[in-house]
DNA sequence: ATCCAGTGTGCGGTTGTTGA
DNA sequence: TCAACAACCGCACACTGGAT
C-alpha cells in the first residue's frame, strides 16, 4: 500500500523534519501542498486525498483561485444576464460593501470564517438586515459559478443558514374610507392614481408607464403592457417580468366617471400619451410623487409607515373581500404563482378571527336576550355585515 | 411508478428613503 | 433633483411526501 501510494506523488522529509507532500495535477506540474505535516503519514493520507480528487473529477487547481475577488466579482456582475436595475444594484454592492472587506482578496483567499465576519461587520455597522442579506445572496451567487462553472475554487464560503433570507412584515391595509381620505388630500392631478392603484391595483411603474391607449373606458378596463424603469441615466420602459405580468384590469364603475375626466384634464395628448405626467409635463418618477404622497398622507390622517405600494394590498384585500378566488387575484396582480396570492389569504386567515369574534359578540348577546322576533330571513346580510365591520375595525 | 400540490430556497426585480 | 442606498416583493426551480 506505501509503495502504491509512492507511485503517485513525493514525500520527502525537510530539513526542519516536517514531512512535504508533492503530487502531479492533471497537467502534469508537480505540486506541494499547501502546509507540511508532522508525520509520514498523514502526508501520505493528504495525498490519497489528492488523488482521489483527480479520479472523481472533483480537483481544482489552487492556482486559478488566485484570481483577484474583485475582478472576479466584477466580472460576473458585468457579463450576467441581469435587468439594468437589476446591475445598478449589484454594481453598488459591490463597490460599497465587498471592496472594503475584500479589496486585498483572491478568490480562494475568501473563507467561510471570512464570510461570517464581514457579515456581522456590517450589521454591526448598521446595515440593515435586507441589505445584508441581498449583498450575502449575490456573494454566494459568485461563488456558485465559481464552483459549479468557472471551477476555481472548491466551496462555497457562504453557508451560513438563513442569512440569504429576509422576511418582511405584513403590510398594512387601508379601509376605502382612508383612500378616499388620501385621494381628497392629494392634489387633483394625482387623485386618480391614488384611486387606480387601489381598485386596480398596478405597481408605481406601471401607472407611471400607463398610456392612454391602454385605458379602455367602454370596456372598463386597463391594460397592462409596460412599465417604467428608474436609472441612473434617466427613465426606460421595459416590458413586465413575465407574461403573467402583461394583463387587463377590470375597474369598478365608481371610478370611470373620474377616470374619463381625468384623462381629459391631465393626460399628455394622443394616444401614446402617458396617463399621469408632472405639471410641466415630467414623467411621473417616485422621488418626485413621494413628497406629495407623505403630504396627503399625513392630511388624511394615515399612519406614517403606510407605503404606496400598500394601496395594491388594499385594493387586493379589497377583491378579495368582494369575492374574487386565488386565481383571479393573480390574475388582477399580475401573480404568475399562487405564492404571492398566498401571503393574502394568510392575512385573511387572521381576519378570519376578528370575524369569529364579532360574530362570537353577536352569538353572546343573541342568547341573552330572549328568544323571538328576529329570526333568519335575512341571514344573508351577514355577508355585508362583515365587510362593513371589518372595514370599520382596520380604519383605527 | 408517477403525479402533483405544497413548500423551501435562490435569485432577480421593484419600491421607498436619504443625503448631498 | 439626483444618485446611492435600503427595504421590500415575487418568480422559478427543486424537493418532498402523500395520493393514485
Amino acid at each position: 500500500m506505501a509503495n502504491n501510494r509512492r507511485d503517485w506523488g513525493r514525500i520527502r522529509r525537510l530539513p526542519s523534519g516536517r514531512w512535504q507532500a508533492r503530487y502531479p495535477g492533471p497537467d502534469g506540474a508537480l505540486r506541494p501542498a499547501p502546509v507540511t505535516f508532522e508525520t509520514r503519514k498523514q502526508a501520505s493520507d493528504w495525498l490519497a486525498e489528492k488523488r482521489t480528487e483527480i479520479i472523481r473529477d472533483d480537483w481544482v487547481d489552487p492556482d486559478l483561485g488566485k484570481v483577484p475577488f474583485m475582478a472576479y466579482a466584477s466580472t460576473w456582475v458585468a457579463e450576467r444576464k441581469l435587468s439594468d436595475t437589476t446591475r445598478e444594484r449589484y454594481e453598488g454592492i459591490v463597490r460599497n460593501h465587498f471592496a472594503p472587506a475584500f479589496g486585498d482578496s483572491t478568490v480562494a483567499g475568501i473563507k467561510e470564517a471570512t464570510v461570517r465576519r464581514w457579515r456581522s461587520d456590517l450589521l454591526a455597522r448598521k446595515v440593515g438586515e435586507p441589505t445584508v442579506a441581498k449583498a450575502y445572496r449575490l456573494l454566494r451567487a459568485i461563488y456558485n459559478t465559481a464552483v459549479e462553472e468557472d471551477r476555481i475554487v472548491k466551496r462555497n464560503p457562504c453557508r451560513i443558514k438563513g442569512a440569504g433570507e429576509d422576511n418582511s412584515a405584513e403590510r398594512p391595509v387601508l379601509t376605502i374610507r382612508q383612500v378616499y381620505a388620501v385621494a381628497d388630500a392629494m392634489q387633483p392631478r394625482y387623485r386618480m392614481l391614488i384611486l387606480l392603484a387601489t381598485f386596480a391595483s398596478p405597481r408605481f411603474g406601471e401607472l407611471a408607464a400607463l398610456r392612454r391607449r391602454d385605458v379602455d373606458l367602454e370596456r372598463r378596463e386597463i391594460r397592462v403592457l409596460r412599465s417604467q424603469a428608474e436609472l441612473r441615466g434617466g427613465t426606460k420602459w421595459k416590458g413586465p417580468k413575465s407574461e403573467a405580468g402583461k394583463r387587463r384590469i377590470a375597474i369598478p364603475k365608481a371610478i370611470v366617471g373620474e377616470l374619463r375626466e381625468h384623462i381629459a384634464r391631465y393626460a399628455e395628448p394622443g394616444a401614446d400619451g402617458l396617463v399621469f405626467i408632472g405639471p410641466q409635463g415630467g414623467r411621473l418618477r417616485r422621488h418626485n410623487f413621494r413628497r406629495l404622497w407623505v403630504k396627503a398622507k399625513k392630511a388624511a390622517q394615515i399612519p406614517d409607515d403606510v407605503h404606496f405600494h400598500d394601496l395594491r394590498h388594499s385594493g387586493n384585500e379589497l377583491a378579495a373581500e368582494s369575492g374574487a378566488t386565488t386565481r383571479e387575484l393573480m390574475a388582477r396582480m399580475g401573480h404568475s404563482t399562487t405564492r404571492a396570492a398566498l401571503r393574502y389569504q394568510r392575512a385573511r386567515r387572521e381576519r378570519d378571527h376578528s370575524i369569529a369574534d364579532a360574530m362570537n359578540r353577536n352569538i353572546e348577546s343573541a342568547r341573552r336576550r330572549p328568544q323571538g322576533k328576529r329570526a333568519r330571513k335575512r341571514g344573508r346580510r351577514r355577508g355585508e355585515g362583515h365587510a362593513g365591520g371589518t372595514a370599520g375595525n382596520t380604519a383605527a
